[in-house]
Order: C-alpha cells, then structure tokens, then sequence
RNA sequence: GGUCCCGUAGUUCAACGGAUAGAAUAGGCGUUUCCUAAACUCUAGAUCCAAGUUCGAUUCUUGGCGGGACCA
C-alpha cells in the first residue's frame, strides 16, 4: 500500500462530504484523480490537480482547494499537516509521523517492494540466437531485457518460466558448414584455440568472402550479377547441404550436430557470464515440423485455404491485413510456420496466462500476424501473447552490419569494459586489501553493471544509440554510479556497533531525509509500472534518483556524526532501508551491487 | 505502392493532457584536516514546422518536412 493509494479514498471521501448532495456532482472516482509529487519549488510532498473538478462543481479553483485541503487537514490529522492552493493546485503536506512510522515498518525488509504469489504464469522468451554467429550488441539488449522483465515479473508475484528458441537450422548454418569444408582442413575451436560460437562466425564469415570472390569472377566471365549470385559453387553446394540436411543425410546431419554443439558451448559461456538463463530451450529444427502438421490441421476447418498451386495461405482483409502465406507451394514452412506450432507447443508445455515474446521492433508486422492467425483460429492462449518490442541498437555511424564488420561482440565488449574497470580501480587504490578473485568479482560486477544499466535505462520500445566511447563511462547516470552509492552505505554500516533501537525517537525530519523516505515509498508504485509497461528502465531511472538523493543527502548530514543518538539511529535506518532498496532494485535489473569498490 | 514507429539542450536519455519541460554528459565556477570525491554545489543550454481540440499540448487530431522499420 503506497500513499498515494492511501490517500486517493480519502480525497474520494472528502469530496464525497463536501460536495456530494449537489445535484451536479453524481460521483468521485479514485480513478479520476490525477495526484503527482509536488514540484520541489513548493510548500508540500503531494498534489492534487483539481481542475477536472472545477467545471463539474462551478467553483473557482482556489474556493475548492481551500475546501477540500482544509477538510482532508481536518479528518486525517495523523497523515496530513497542511495543505496550500497554488492556481488549480492542491498541495498536502504529509506529517513527519506518518513517513517515520513507515520508515520504522520498513528499514531492515529485504524484500520491501515484493508481492504474494498471485497463482498466475508467465513465459517470457528471450534471447533467441541463430547458431551461425557470436552473440552481439542487439542480442545483449534482448537478454538484459528479458531477463529483467521476468525477474520484475517474479518478485511481483507470477510464475515465470524463461524460455529460448534457438534458430539452429537453415540456410545459413548451412554457409558455416560447406565453408569449415572447404577451409579448416578438419580444424576446432580446441585445436583453434577459439570460442566455439566466434569459430562457427568465422566461417561464415569466410562463406560469405568466397561467394563474393565467386560472384565477382561469374561476373567478369559474362553474367549478369542476379545470374551470378545463383550459380556460385559455393551458394549451390549450400542449398544442397540444404536439402541434405532436410532428407537427413547422415554426414551432413553429423556435422550440423557437430558445429551447433561447439556454437552452444561458446554460447554457454557468455550466457553464464551474462546473466542469462532458460528453464527450457526450444529448438527450431525440433519445431518446424510440428508448425507444418499445425497448418495441415488447421486446413481441415478453415480458416486456412489452398491456392491452385498448393501453397496455404489465410486471410487477414477482414483486420485490416492482406493475405499470408502459411506454407510454401513446395509445402516447406515459412517462418511464420514454426510459429505457429512453436506457440502451440509452449502453451501445450505449460498453459501460461501471459506469453512474453521479446523480439526486435523489426518484427511488429510479423507478431502481430502471428497473434492473429492464433486468435482467428481461437486458441485460448493467443490473446495472452504479447510481444515485447525493443528498438534497435545503433552505432552513432548508424546501424551495426555484419557485412561491414561494424558490429559490436558481445564477449569483446564485455572484456573491454572489466579492463576500463580494472583501470579505474587500481587508478583510485580503495581495495588494495582484496585478493586476486574478490578482484576479479569487482570488475566483472562493475563492468556488467554499467553495460546492463546502461541498455536498460532506456525505454524498450525506443530506438538506441550507443556510443562506445560514452558507453564505458562509469559517472553520472550508470550502473556503477548507483553500486558505489550502495557501497558508500555498507561502509557506513560496517561502523555501527550493536543493533539500535527500533524507533528512533526522533520526532521532525530535515528537509534531504524526508526526501529521501518520500523517495524509497515509491518503490513499489514503481514496480508495479514497470509490471504494467513490461519496462525496466522506470526501474533504472528511479533506483539513479533514490541514489542521487542519498547522495545529496550524505554530503549534506553525517550517520555516524549526527546531532544525537536519536538522530544517528533514524540516519542508520535510512541508510540501511536505501541500501535495500538500490540492491532490490538493481537485482530486478540483473545488477550485483558490491560491498566495497 | 501500402502499413507502422520515431523527431526534446552540442550529445545520450526523461516528462498518466498539468505548475517555470527534468537528468546525465560535454562546457564554465567551486567543494576534500569530517562516514569512500566513481561523490557533491552553482552556472549556461532544447520541444522539427503549420493549423486544430482544450482552462491548459512535448503528449491528442490533421497536414507538411526529416529519419527508421516492415509488407508485397
């Protein structure tokens, strides 16, 4: 229960009692009530907006203000002390005792912030990578993001269960494979001395050089350049290994095995670094099939249909799309095939009420097919579908091609931030004492919480852009900014001896304290926006804040210091309830906060 | 050709239709015999354009201009 949610039926009641006999006013809704923290440059801690109120009641702003504050001042002595009208502005002053009392309630609960379980599940899928190359940038986003919306979904109460599709067939695994036979001379990641995934990328890397070699002579001999592009040697043996694959020829599928398995251990290593981890991993060679009996089945009752030439389609004109294909004349699935079934084995799985797809903003068209084929078709689970769509990473030189060799690796990135970490580090001299493997832990918590911090921070659904000389800053609005925050608090607790009391017994609050609690009572209203927007980043913005204010509040008032003992014990628990609160919050993000940096 | 998204300080990001549009960073001025200066204080700087709805528009509507994505 925050505040503003105690405070809005009290206003309703209120209202009520002033105003209620008037003919003209028929009801007060909480809903209708717009309260917002009062702007620092006023007298007050919240205010209500109360011209919606003016038209329907006929009364001038400062008459109704007067009204309502001095009524709420009068029956809710214990909350409220004051109240003041500035234009159409109520302003209520909330008393020291209330925010003492909650502050009381509240210092030393770890898990201030979390929900009872509410009996409901969620399946989040995220990650998805194609096994022909290393995890980048953008990959980095999906993950830190939906990892987070799943852990913001946990503490809130629901089930989640994470959940991946690996997208391990296809044309281009198939461009890694025929160039590892034709270039490594029988090479491995071991005897390369090479993650498996970076090997894997490497050769199709070296597929992709060769049929560029390949086309430019077909070119040079004569042929016109989309001629070229289809007899390359190189691109034929690929769509034969294609369709070797599809038949199952058992060296081909050997190899396929072979080269995904090394992917999947490079591919284990990041993810263990990173943070990521599923409670089931689908696999695309394992779901396709699956989608194409989907479709066969739905053919039988509509509302899919044949075309003369035996490809499979659905019609969407009624909502306002076109048709869509759904299977290939050849009967080959499209990607909205595998989809489908995909979607249908997960439901079957685990019968969640709410599926969480995050995928890039590049696939809006396609999701929202996908959920309607699935609604058309009346499955229970299609309007729990929804699809988190993030924008995509951009480099200030705009967006990362492969082909260009400008996109950013997951696992370089990765390394070149714990080097800057350790720079500063040793630069700064704080943690001498430490040994070699706390270290180690430090840059590493350091490094990938200003890398999480920073891809999270940002509204999902925007487009980014990321900077990578900014990006490695460790001031101002990132991760580390916040984790030594917290760090600066622990130090401070490591001095307190014995366990205080458990009221302070301090009865006013200075100006940056009150701040600071008004700041950690949000917490939960926090939380649950970010539940409601699938949006970590409200979480990011508001854990900088809450830094920030014990910040300004820590340079301004000593803890251990303090006027008197009373004032040292209230200091103590707003510095502990902080110190709780950045790691909560940092932990819905996937951040470690340390004890010491 | 059709659909969708986005335009806010030099830059990267904020702002349920609410008060004088917030931060961070870069720039300028300061703070360390006192709990960690990866910090704090002060300063300067922005809503793409034009109409409309509204007591009130960065936010909603329409039309431009500019950028991006997708579909056939």
């Amino acid at each position: 229960m925050s505040i503003v949610s105690e405070i809005k039926p009290l206003i309703v009641t209120e209202l009520k009692n002033l105003y209620g006999k008037e003919p003209i006013a028929i009801g007060f809704q909480e809903s209708e009530l717009t309260i917002n923290t009062t702007k620092p440059e006023f007298e007050g801690d919240y205010t209500l907006v109360l011209f919606s109120f003016v038209k329907q009641l006929k009364k001038p702003p400062e008459q109704l203000g007067a009204e309502i504050g001095e009524a709420l001042v009068k029956a809710n002595p214990e909350i409220f002390t004051a109240h003041n009208v500035i234009k159409g502005f109520l302003n209520l002053t909330v008393s020291d005792k209330y925010w003492l009392s909650f502050l009381v309630a509240n210092y030393a609960n770890t898990k201030f912030g979390s929900r009872p379980a509410k009996g409901q599940k969620v399946m989040v899928e995220y990650s998805s990578p194609n096994t022909n190359k290393p995890i980048h940038l953008g990959h980095l986003r999906n993950n830190f993001l939906g990892w987070s919306v799943a852990q913001i979904l946990k503490q809130s109460g629901y089930e989640t269960i994470k959940s991946c599709i690996v997208n391990d067939r296809g044309i281009h695994i198939c461009k890694s494979m025929i160039a590892w036979l034709l270039f490594a001379n029988g090479a491995t990641p071991e005897s390369a001395n090479k993650k498996g995934d970076h090997f894997v990328g490497d050769y199709y890397v070296r597929f992709n050089d060769e049929y560029k070699k390949q086309v430019a002579e077909l070119i040079a001999g004569g042929l016109k350049k989309e001629e070229a592009e289809k007899e390359a040697p190189i691109m034929k043996g690929t769509q034969q290994m294609l369709l070797d694959w599809e038949n199952g020829k058992p060296d081909v599928i050997a190899l396929w095995k072979k080269m995904n398995n090394w992917v999947y251990a490079g591919f284990d290593v990041t993810y263990k670094r990173i943070g990521s981890d599923f409670a089931k991993t689908y696999y695309e060679s394992e779901t396709y099939l699956p989608g194409k009996r989907f479709v066969e089945e739905g053919l039988k009752e509509g509302p899919f249909f044949k075309k003369e030439d035996g490809s499979v389609w659905i019609d969407l004109t009624n909502e306002g799309l076109d048709e869509k294909l759904v299977l290939r004349k050849d009967g080959t699935s499209v990607y909205i095939t595998q989809d489908l079934g995909l979607a249908e084995e997960k439901y079957r799985d685990f019968k969640y009420d709410e599926s969480i797809y995050v995928i890039a903003d590049e696939q809006n068209y396609h999701m929202k097919v996908l959920k309607l084929i699935l609604k058309k078709l009346g499955k229970p689970y299609a309007d729990g579908i929804y699809h988190l769509s993030y924008g995509m990473v951009e480099l200030p030189s705009g967006r990362m091609k492969s082909r260009e060799g400008t996109v950013v690796d997951a696992d370089e990135l990765i390394e070149e931030m714990v080097k800057v970490a350790k720079n500063k580090t040793e630069e700064l001299g704080k943690v001498k004492d430490f040994a070699e493997d706390e270290l180690a832990e430090l840059y590493d918590t350091i490094a990938l919480g200003a890398l999480k911090f920073f891809l999270l921070r940002v509204d999902p659904k925007k487009r980014m852009i990321f900077n990578p000389e900014e990006s490695i800053d460790f001031h101002g609005f990132t991760g580390p900014f916040v984790q030594y925050t917290h760090a600066r608090i622990k130090s401070i607790l490591r001095k307190r001896s014995g366990v205080g009391s458990q009221e302070s017994g301090v009865g006013s609050l200075l100006k940056l304290e009150k701040d600071l609690i008004i700041s950690l009572e949000q917490y939960p209203t926090i939380i649950e926006q970010a539940v409601a927007e699938h949006n970590p980043s409200v979480i990011a913005i508001y854990v900088f804040n809450l830094a920030k204010s014990f910040n300004t509040f820590y340079t301004e008032h000593s803890v251990m210091n303090a006027e008197s003992e009373e004032k040292k014990e209230l200091r103590l628990q707003l510095s502990e309830m902080t110190a709780n609160v950045i790691a909560s919050g940092m932990g819905l993000l996937g951040i470690k906060v340390p004890e010491r940096m």
